[in-house]
DNA sequence: ATCTTAATAGATACATTTGTCTATAGATTT
DNA sequence: AAATCTATAGACAAATGTATCTATTAAGAT
């Protein structure tokens, strides 16, 4: 519903690097623990978000993962499209691909608005704004306690 | 990514029967062709649907499925829930299940806006609507064109 | 050089979703 | 009553998403 189950762990992991990733690289093991990701899964995960030139990764001792770029330029969408094959965000709810404004579905002008707000959402959104938020909390992420 | 499949499908189906229920049971055959869905797989659907009353299957010659109660009635949320096991739409983005404004993660505040939006739309549209649009244009459901 | 650390890669396994096949039950028409 | 129509049910199959295991590669520390 809304995004994978994989798109969530990207995005945990995201949120979880860049907030504490500027003292530097942050390991899969830790990442695993403190986002509740499956580690070998999440390895996976975080293989795309380098291969997305989102991260980078670094081997070896004191090594692990970091942003590629500033966190101001990575926007949610990018993680998502990291990670979902066609994530674009779904032009009709009822899944017509032909569906546009000049030959609209019965739903179309409705479900316009909805799609927009996630649209510019998606794009809007930054791995910054996380950090922001991060600030004016005492605790961090809180992904250690699912329940 | 934000519906599955299946509620894809259930939609579709349940949008044909409200366009052309009026006169009469809608075959699931004819449904299958019209809204491009597997014919077996689309009864299942259709079963989930009237288990939910949201429909009313007959057997027999002139059978089929017709809306249970007036379009005006059924909105979309009861067509998601009835084919989507958990699907309120996700309180928090990255899936904690303990985020709300009390203890909210690092995006419940942004993520909000998107989430209420969604959750407003498919409270608030009905089949009705569907039907509403289905009149103002020549074509009725446009599934059979699905490239 | 050797050891330790940590990412990478590939094979495998499990779960869920999606889709198919076949037989049965119930209703209408003749 | 028989034939036909259409939904229902359950077993089965395929595809995809999620998760695990193990061996390898690359980098830093000693």
């Amino acid at each position: 519903m809304i995004i994978s189950q994989t798109a969530e762990y990207a995005l945990r992991a995201a949120a979880c690097i860049a907030v504490h990733g500027d003292s530097g690289p942050v390991r899969a093991k830790d990442l695993s623990i403190e986002a509740t990701i499956p580690q070998t899964y999440l390895s996976k995960i975080l293989r795309k978000l380098v291969e997305a030139e989102l991260l980078i990764a670094t081997k070896g001792h004191n090594g692990g993962f970091t942003l590629a770029r500033n966190a101001k330029k990575i926007w949610i969408i990018d993680i998502l499209n990291a990670v979902e094959p066609q994530m674009t965000p779904r032009q009709c709810i009822f899944g017509w691909r032909a569906c546009n404004s000049k030959k609209p579905c019965l739903l179309h002008h409705r479900w316009a608005e909805v799609r927009n707000s996630f649209d510019h959402w998606i794009k809007s959104t930054s791995l910054e704004d996380i950090k922001l938020d991060a600030k004016k909390v005492s605790w961090l992420t809180n992904f250690q306690k699912p329940e």
